[in-house]
This record gives C-alpha cells, sequence and structure tokens, in this order.
DNA sequence: CATATTAAAAGTGTATCCCATTTGTATAAA
DNA sequence: TTTATACAAATGGGATACACTTTTAATATG
C-alpha cells in the first residue's frame, strides 16, 4: 500500500486518539522519525489534514492540532441535520425507487432484530452503528445532489459530525436502549415520508433526527472521562 | 510570495481560463517546466486542487481536470441556496447585531445608487458584483456557525456556485438590469426580514434568492460562447 | 496486415539535499 | 537584573535524484 495513505490514516489516528492534545506542534521531521517515512508523505497528508480541519497551520506554516469548541461541535451537528434534511426532501421529491426503498426496508429490519435484544449487547451496538450507516448514506447516495454529497463528506471529517455519532454509546446501557429505539422509529416514519413523497415532512423528520445527536453530544461531554474510549475526537474538544 | 500559492493561483487560472479542457491530463512535469517551478509545490497544488473538486485523480494516481454536467451546476446552486437558507435564519434568530445591520444597509444604500444609472455601466456591474459579495459574505459571517462557513466556503470553490454567479452578465443590458433590479429588491426584503427576526421568513426568501442564479445559469449555458468571456469556469461544463 | 512481445520513454512515489527563515540561547553591555 | 545582539540549531519550502510502474511505440512474427 502507498506510504502516503498509510501516513495520512496513522496520523488522523494520532490526532483523534489523543496522542497529540490541541494546540500540540507537529513538526514534520519528529513525525516522519516516529511513523518511519521521509517527509514528503508526513507533508502531503498534513495538507490534507488541515483541509479537513482536523489541524490547522499558522502564519509561518507550522501546524498545530486544532481545538473544538462546544459551540462548534452543536454548530456541525446542525449543519449534519440541514444537509441530510434536504437529502430527505429531494428523495421525496424524485421519489423513492425500489432500489433504495429496498435498502431501507432492509436496514428497518436489522434494526428491529436488533433492538429486541434486552438488554443490549456490545455487538448489538455496534451492529446497529454499522446498520445507521449505510441508512443515512444510502439517502445521502440516492438523492443524486453531489455537490450536497460532498458538502457532507466535507462535515463528516469532522470527527463528532458523523451519523454514527448520533448512537448513544455511554454505557448506561437501559436509558440508551431507549434513545435507540427512539432513533430508530423516527427512521421508520422517515421512510413512511419518502414513500409517500411528503417531502416537506421527510425534510422536518430529518431535521429533528439530529436532535438525538445534540443530546447524545451534550452528555457525552458531561462524562467525558467515560465517552473519550468510545468516542475517539472528542478530546479535541475544549472544556 | 511563496512559490506554493503562486503555482495554485497559476494553475486554478489555467484551468478556469480553459487552457487545459475536460479531461485534460495533467503531468506533474509539463506543469512544473510550464510554471517554472519544481514538481514539489505542483504536487501540493495539484492535491489542494483535488480537495477543490477542479481535478479528479484516477485510480492510477493521474490527474484529470473534471468536466462538470449541467445539472451538477445546478445542484450546487441549490446547494449554496439551502446553505444560505440557514444562515439567513440563524442571524434572524440570533438577532441582527448593530454591525450588520449597519454593514447590510450600506451594502442596499450603494446598490440603490447603482441601480439608478441607466443603463448601467460595466463599472456599475463590476461594483454591484462586489457589493453583493459583501452582502452574502457579511450574513455568512455573522450567523457563527463556523461549519456551516466551511461548507459553504467548499461549495463556492465550484466556480459557478459563487454568490457572483448570481449577477445576469449576459450583456443584454435592459433585460439585465430588471433582474438586478429584482434580486436587489430581494436583498432588501430579507434585511426587513432579519430586523423583524422572521426567520422562517429570511430562510425562504435567501432559498429563493438563488433561483436568480438558476435563471441565470440556465441563460449561460444556453449562449455559452458568450458567457466564457465573462464567467470563467462555465468552460469546463458539458454542453 | 494484424498481433504480440519487448524496449524505451514518461510519469509517479519517495527520499534526500540545500537554502532561507525562524527560533532559541547564551553572552555581553547597560 | 534586564535587555539587546549575535550565533547556533531547528524547521519549513523547494529542488533534485532515484526507483519502480505504466504507457507507448517499434519491431518482429504469425
Amino acid at each position: 500500500m502507498n506510504v502516503q495513505e498509510t501516513v495520512l490514516m496513522q496520523l488522523r489516528d494520532l490526532i483523534l486518539g489523543g496522542t497529540f492534545a490541541p494546540g500540540h506542534r507537529l513538526a514534520e521531521q519528529a513525525l516522519a522519525e516516529r511513523l518511519g517515512a521521509s517527509r514528503t508523505p508526513i507533508r502531503s497528508a498534513l495538507v490534507t489534514l488541515e483541509q479537513e480541519g482536523l489541524i490547522e497551520s499558522s502564519e509561518t506554516g507550522k501546524y498545530l492540532v486544532r481545538q473544538f469548541t462546544p459551540q462548534e461541535v452543536t454548530d456541525a451537528i446542525a449543519v449534519r441535520g440541514h444537509l441530510e434534511g434536504m437529502a430527505a426532501r429531494l428523495v421525496a421529491e424524485h421519489g423513492l425507487t425500489r432500489q433504495l426503498e429496498a435498502e431501507l426496508q432492509r436496514c428497518l429490519h436489522a434494526g428491529d432484530k436488533l433492538l429486541s435484544d434486552n438488554p443490549l449487547t456490545l455487538n448489538s451496538y455496534t451492529a446497529y452503528g454499522l446498520m445507521n450507516d449505510q441508512f443515512h448514506a444510502a439517502i445521502l447516495n440516492a438523492c443524486g445532489n453531489r455537490a450536497l454529497q460532498r458538502a457532507m463528506a466535507m462535515n463528516d471529517k469532522l470527527p463528532f459530525a458523523q451519523a454514527s455519532a448520533m448512537l448513544p454509546m455511554q454505557g448506561r446501557v437501559s436509558l440508551d436502549r431507549d434513545w435507540m429505539q427512539y432513533a430508530h422509529r423516527q427512521h421508520h416514519m422517515l421512510l413512511d415520508a419518502l414513500k409517500q413523497g411528503a417531502s416537506a415532512r421527510a425534510q422536518s423528520l430529518a431535521v429533528e433526527h439530529t436532535e438525538v445527536a445534540q443530546m447524545n453530544m451534550r452528555l457525552a461531554l458531561e462524562r467525558r472521562v467515560d465517552s473519550e474510549a468510545c468516542m475517539p475526537g472528542i478530546r479535541l474538544v475544549a472544556a
């Protein structure tokens, strides 16, 4: 595999994993030695990471690990909601294809089954997370608006703004299950709205759906130490 | 000045200016010779341009100038509308600051004055374009949502999705003036909505405002040869 | 004449080298 | 003791060298 891609992933992991604290200076040589590569692929990765918003370059070209405020987290989730709302509306307007309907149905069935376990196992959690990502990706994919997809992809580079951030993973199992069932019910209702071509309803539902993520993120920031284990990138958020 | 920045701007200009047609292969060495730089800054620029969406890399790492379909243009403008709508709503919800109100007023006055010329001079056109950009930037700036600003900045990298693309510049002066007066009236109404804190109204107005850009772009694509002069980047759109 | 095989040409990925600029430190002077 | 200046180390920007891959072109063979 490319050294470039490897280095990029490694660096991302190091930052999200909290090895480098926010504000930490990222010197090319030090990174090159640490990752056993030359400066060239490191530089390439740094450019990419800056575009992604995980690091920022000061006036003199020094790269620093970025720190996010809780407000920025809230804002990024709000943007995701707004974009997902647009995607849902577009799908409802263009009409649901058989293929997309089948895919969404499949996700819903899978989710039904996973949530019937009580209490949830760790496996159910991760499986639900996967399914959740597929559900949201399917709609975005089907909306057919490439600029919208690009905007969402960009926003997703912020680790706490991804679809999987909507999953309560705070460890308090019984409470989490209630939230997940609420969110899953919203998925059901969203498909219903899409089937009917109810575009405004689909849009509002998708927007409202991200409020679960807002609640979850608020909780995660309150019980920060517990969250750091399962939520990479929360370490970049200021207290 | 940095060679990197220079090269990036030069390359962007070459692509938008139509020197490299869509699908054209961008080889590093050839570009390095052409721009009188080494491959290092070229590579850096290519990475950036790919992120911006102006070029795409094939499986084997070759960079090609991207071609856009008219549908993609429409879609990108729709995304801009959606994002501007969100920004306008946020400003209305948070309350208009004195500073922003003053800035928007200033823009409106300037626009009033410029549009009173009949027929419009070329200077009036460009001055109005500048003012238009400032008006839209002021709102986005004031909305306070950094993720939203990032999303908009990304979308703006597509040359035909920028705020200035909303300006009719087709050369048919009298018709253009009518359109500009319509758009400018919308600006007035938007400020009114913001003052009243009418967030839903502000949002719909901002969205509807981009329909002028849609009309304009449709026209520009129909009379493509005339447009190429004043609209860089339209050359990248497929017929 | 067409096709296959091989050699050369071009290109990308990576490492390293050089230079200019910044940064940090130590010493001297006020 | 503090400040200023000078020198050394570190660092980033850029160029180039090299290895490995892909593409192209030419020649030979069916």
